[in-house]
DNA sequence: CACCATGTTCCTTG
DNA sequence: CCAAGGAACATGGT
């Protein structure tokens, strides 16, 4: 489930634990992963190499390194796409049928698995180029994001996925930031008004922040018991009771339960070939004039 | 078996 | 040239 929050809970996690560890071997299983680079060329980069820090861009995984013998500090870039896990185990630890990248850290080892094999770990670090603001960061400005709608006739549900215009918000914290926002997501993105932008732009960021601290505090599946030792995962810790992650959602993932602000059934409708839900009565496309809806105030 | 899935990139269409 | 839509990527879950 990685989108901006589930990338930064485990960045921060990881950060700690691979800050000063040098890599010893690098096994790579799957060598699409690593591209559009070489194995060997990403093996001899990695090997030697001593992590600095890890940091999160979007929802990349930006890993800062130093070279064993001189050579110039460097970034190795993650991408969990759709199913990736990234976490530190025990050398004697069973290794995951999807394992694609493992890197030997001494007693301990650093595993990317992927069932997809849609996740990168790469040299290649051309994709941050293409990113606009970090939606928590002082450079997503009101104005920068209204002007970064202003051009298009899209529906703002599919602008919101676009990288570039707000960097990190996926198809599920899209839905959900609309929600917040009380926006039909069918509205096309120009005709969003000022206050509707602002309004949006400060969903956005409540909904961000609020599953980072959700993800922060509840129990992760870390180097827990047994041979199943993992790094991270949102309310999927050993003896975790209940669906803790899906608890917090509002409308996603919702299609005809009863909306928890008003009661009406939640509707899934497609957009761009991936899934909306919303609530038909808190998200209209024309907002009526009722108090706590209020078009305008002044 | 059919259909769906948290993401990104590339190709085609208009 | 640009915006928008859709397929592709590869596998697992329901």
């Amino acid at each position: 489930m990685p989108e901006l929050p589930e990338v930064e809970v485990l960045v921060r996690h990881l950060a700690p634990v691979l800050s000063g560890e040098r890599i010893r071997t690098v096994e790579v299983r799957r060598p699409r992963v690593i591209r559009p680079g070489t194995v060997a060329a990403f093996e001899q980069a990695l090997v030697g190499a001593r992590f600095t820090g890890v940091s999160r861009r979007a929802k990349y995984l930006v890993f800062t390194l130093d070279a064993s013998d001189g050579r110039a500090p460097f970034t190795l870039l993650g991408h969990l796409g759709m199913t990736g896990r990234m976490y530190v185990t025990r050398r004697s630890a069973t290794l995951p049928v999807h394992a694609a990248v493992i890197l030997g850290l001494g007693p301990r080892r650093f595993v990317f698995e992927d069932a997809r094999y849609f996740g990168r770990l790469t040299l290649d670090t051309s994709a941050l180029d293409r990113l606009g603001p970090e939606p928590l960061e002082s450079s997503f400005t009101p104005a920068a994001f209204h002007s970064g709608l202003g051009r298009s006739r899209q529906a703002i549900k599919v602008r919101l996925l676009d990288q570039g215009l707000v960097a990190g918000v996926g198809n599920i914290y899209a839905s959900e930031a609309l929600f917040r926002a009380r926006l039909s997501p069918r509205l096309a993105a120009n005709r969003l008004n000022r206050e509707q932008a602002a309004r949006l732009r400060l969903a956005i960021r409540r909904v961000l922040r609020e599953a980072i601290r959700f993800g922060s505090t509840v129990p992760l599946d870390w180097e827990g018991r047994g041979d199943g030792d993992r790094l991270f995962y949102y309310g999927r810790a050993p003896g975790a009771t209940g669906d803790h992650y899906h608890e917090r959602l509002a409308v996603y993932d919702r299609a005809g339960l009863p909306c928890r602000r008003c009661g009406q059934a939640i509707r899934c409708i497609v957009q761009a070939g991936r899934s909306t839900y919303y609530c038909p009565h808190c998200q209209p496309r024309r907002p009526a004039d009722v108090q706590g809806f209020g078009p305008r105030r002044r």
